[in-house]
DNA sequence: GTAGCATATCGAGTATTACCGATTCGTATG
DNA sequence: CATACGAATCGGTAATACTCGATATGCTAC
């Protein structure tokens, strides 16, 4: 494992603490799994786009078909119609097929506390 | 604002409501400025990076030093550098500098908020 | 079945982002 | 000042994402 570490980065920690042998190892365990950063990852990916935002913001009032959607995004249907199945297998949303229309609605009540989340956090730059 | 609005929705809309002009309006509302989108948008961006995630769990514990997240990415120092840059342009973590080393902190708890939120989110996929 | 409409998918072009070696910058030390 | 080193920036390339017209699919009604 510490061979990995650049010869650099050794000589830092050297300098910085008294047992950097132990400081290493527990950088290393700090080192969480690819499968885990995975899934957040893609949640945050879906919400990080306006379009989206917008979308989610929309159904906080309740489910809304893809044409209505398409009038909130004022753009194009396949435009609006990849975004829709963005959140959708981000598992952001769930679908509702009534006839030739299809309901959208937020999937989580989590979806729309990562928004709040994010609006004061931002609020506060 | 209705001229706007696609032939085909407006068909769409006469015939699932009584009153599709009030429900065109109401469709209207919902479309929040761009200026109130881009914020949270900006956070969610820096967010949707496996690197950077990486990063956040790793100060959780407290703050480390850039050569010591080096450490925890296992890439690159230039590729260390631009992530960090980007978080602390998203205002999510601050930095202090201690004579030629830089320490990294999250900025504000409601990262670690948003990080907590979206892995539940995930874990019921 | 045929026609019509709402929605989903495909594909090509464009834009954005990630990566990383090379270089520069800022600071401490001799 | 010269040197050393941690960190930030630059530049080019590869990878990924967004857009949107064209086309396909699914459902309804006649």
């Amino acid at each position: 494992m510490a061979d990995s570490v650049p010869e650099s980065t050794r000589r830092t920690l050297d300098r910085l603490y008294d047992d950097p042998d132990d400081r290493l190892a527990s950088l290393f365990d700090l080192t969480a799994d690819d499968t885990e950063l995975e899934a957040p990852r893609a949640v945050f990916k879906a919400l990080s786009n306006e379009h989206r935002i917008r979308i989610l913001e929309a159904l906080r009032d309740g489910e809304l078909c893809a044409c209505e959607i398409q009038v909130v995004l004022d753009a194009p249907q396949s435009t609006v119609a990849s975004h829709l199945g963005e959140l959708k297998d981000a598992g952001l949303v769930n679908t509702r097929r009534r006839g030739k229309w299809t309901y959208y609605r937020i999937g989580d009540t989590a979806v729309l506390q990562l928004l709040d989340i994010a609006d004061a956090l931002a609020e506060g730059t």
